[in-house]
RNA sequence: CGGGACGUGGCGCAGCCUGGUUAGCGUACUUGACUGGGGGUCAAGUGGUCGGAGGUUCAAAUCCUCUCGUCCCGACCA
């Protein structure tokens, strides 16, 4: 492709609204621009490398059986009533109406169209198990969309489904499944971890995701590096405490005055004790009511945790209005000491003695507290936020590793979520009717291509991995009017053409220095750079975009080397 | 949804506090000349009525009210 042709609109300066490296370089670099808030157009040099990431997860799903296919992204709301999504989705969810009043929405996943199709079609195990993806446009109406394409509302996904007959089956398709995705983000060059996570919305038995390291991330793996456990820092288990042992002669319980000193660093400071020995009494709501949970004062609750551990459907930190309609509540002084409420306590709790809580009345904690003796705990669990350094709860002498990361993809059995729901159900050998297992397995195809920028990049900007890079080379004459030049740049071009090795032409009539800024903004994996003294020599220079390295190469044998040179990048 | 900020040619910004000439700078764009190995120089140009509506005033980019939009920080997700 000759440069001068392509509608590439690069730019000096990052726009003043992008934050993330990603955001501005891609706009940057003439690859998106944005149409409102969380929705962004694809220009022809972002295509390319979208198409890229599209062709490798099309490889990879075929690789195990996956079938393509293109559901709609208008859908009617009774499939969504049926599955009770409807409303509980909220307001991600973007709703529509017909010219007639029916309403619809706007896809932002596709459980229940999928769902719709294969019960209408599959009756029989004979025809299990199935595999469908697609590739396709989703709508989320995000509350806060931010990180340009990285959290758009509306994003390409790939979205990929299975049906099974029974348990082992799907386990089987879910295990392929991760290698599939593995495959795939180390194709797009990216240094990732597959980490354990929650099920989140959709629900379900287990679920994996695929998280890019990277600072910009917006979610927090924790990781040990002894045996490879990792997980998202919401589920990630703690390991649980050695017994500790009681002291002889336990201390009474006490009340002080501890006026004004609300939080743990300060009740702590004033008593003059470390952290761990105040506990931490936080108020919450669930579908049932308030409830409590207990962490030591140098932890922090996790209410992903609390949440699995009550097996509630939600849980959040109660409102102001919880204070208000309960005057014997406290801000700051609340405590497990005769609380009305069921409470949860994290299992560190429970070796823990003469300890510090609050006395459930202004401006007093009670010292000496002992669990067996003053507390009623409905249940002990791992309810706390793992932090870096704490020990690994699968090998002996491990230590947490906190890193930020990019969810990339995600990976889930579903059980009969949406199948009993919805009534997909098949005749099993015997005759007998029974729902299906599924499965349902995501990648965000835009979020892939930035978090490849997140992780490759300069100070004159995008470095792409060789499998992601809108092409492989660019040719830059130092003036491409100077036949001599036009005609070797001409003959390296066809040439490679030729040889299937996507190459741009940088023709325009700008100085050196413009071009060479835009293929390095454009990260194109390979410079070839034409100028007459080189030529005049028989030489020209190559360029190395990742290391910067240029060496001289004899023209015109350098065209057969450009596919070695290539292959070692 | 709560908290904060911003909206002035394509892009990046100044002007606003303390209303008052033709709204300014950089860059981009057009034309010409020179130049030609890292966003070059000179010259001449094109392009905005200051997000929108209402108000105050002799006079509003500037003050007030409302509104729309965008971004950032926290609870959700590919």
């Amino acid at each position: 492709m000759h440069f001068s042709k392509l509608f590439i609109p690069t730019l000096k300066e990052s726009p003043a609204d992008a934050e993330v490296i990603s955001h501005k370089l891609m706009v940057r670099a003439g690859m998106i621009r944005q149409l409102a808030s969380g929705i962004y157009s694809i220009l022809p040099l972002g295509l390319r490398v979208l198409r890229k990431v599209e062709q490798i997860i099309r490889d990879e799903m075929n690789q195990i059986g996956g079938q393509e296919v293109f559901l709609p992204s208008i859908q009617p709301a009774e499939l969504w009533v049926e599955s009770k999504r409807w409303d509980f989705y909220g307001k991600e969810l973007l709703r529509i109406k017909d010219r007639h009043g029916r309403e619809f929405c706007y896809g932002p996943t596709h459980e229940e169209v999928i769902t719709d199709i294969v019960r209408r079609e599959i009756k029989s195990y004979r025809q299990l198990p199935i595999l469908l993806y697609q590739i396709q446009t989703k709508f989320r109406d995000e509350v806060r969309p931010r990180f340009g394409i990285m959290r758009g509302r509306e994003f390409m996904m790939k979205d990929a489904y299975s049906f099974h007959a029974d348990e082992k089956d799907t386990q089987h398709t879910y295990h392929q499944m991760a290698k599939a995705y593995t495959n795939i983000f180390e194709r797009c060059g990216l240094r990732f971890k597959q980490v354990q996570a929650d099920s989140g919305t959709i629900g379900g038995s287990f679920s994996h995701e695929f998280a890019v390291l990277a600072d910009s991330g917006e979610d927090e793996i924790g990781f040990c590096e002894s045996c490879g456990y990792a997980s998202n820092l919401e589920m990630a288990e703690s390991k649980p405490p050695s017994p500790s042992t009681a002291p002889s002669t336990p201390q009474d319980i006490k009340e002080v005055e501890t006026p004004g000193k609300k939080s743990v660093k300060e009740v702590a400071g004033f008593l003059n004790l470390p952290a761990h020995q105040i506990v931490k009494t936080i108020l919450l709501e669930n579908e049932n009511g308030r409830v409590a949970g207990l962490v030591r004062g140098d932890h922090e609750i996790n209410l992903v945790k609390m949440k699995n551990l009550i097996g509630c459907e939600w849980l959040q930190p109660a409102g102001e209005e919880a204070f208000s309609k309960k005057p014997e509540l406290h801000r700051g002084y609340i405590g497990p000491v005769g609380l009305d409420l069921p409470v949860y306590a994290d299992r560190e709790i429970s070796v823990l003695h003469d300890f510090v809580t609050g006395a459930n009345k202004p401006s007093a904690h009670f010292t000496g507290v002992q669990v067996q003796r003053d507390l009623k705990i409905k249940e002990f669990g791992d309810i706390r936020t793992v932090q870096a350094k704490d020990p690994c709860p699968r090998c002996e002498d491990g230590k947490y590793q906190v890193k930020r990361g990019i969810e990339v993809g995600h990976i889930f059995i579903l059980g009969t979520k949406y199948s009993s729901a919805m009534k997909a159900v098949f005749l099993d050998q015997h005759g007998k009717e029974n729902a299906m297992i599924m499965g349902c397995y995501g990648i965000g195809v835009g979020r892939t291509a930035a978090a490849a920028i997140e992780q490759n990049n300069d100070e004159r900007g995008i470095i792409w991995p060789r499998n992601l890079a809108p092409f492989q080379v660019i040719i830059i004459p130092v003036n491409y009017s100077n036949s001599d030049l036009n005609n070797a740049c001409d003959t390296i071009y066809n040439r490679l053409q030729e040889a299937g090795i996507e190459t741009l032409l940088d023709d325009r009539s700008d100085r050196l220095g413009v071009k060479l800024k835009d293929a390095d903004l454009m990260g194109i994996p390979l410079q070839i750079i034409i100028g007459p003294k080189n030529l005049s020599a028989g030489q020209v220079e190559i360029k190395v975009r990742k290391t910067n390295e240029s060496s001289l190469h004899p023209y015109p044998q350098v065209i057969e080397d450009i596919p070695n040179i290539l292959k070692d990048l």
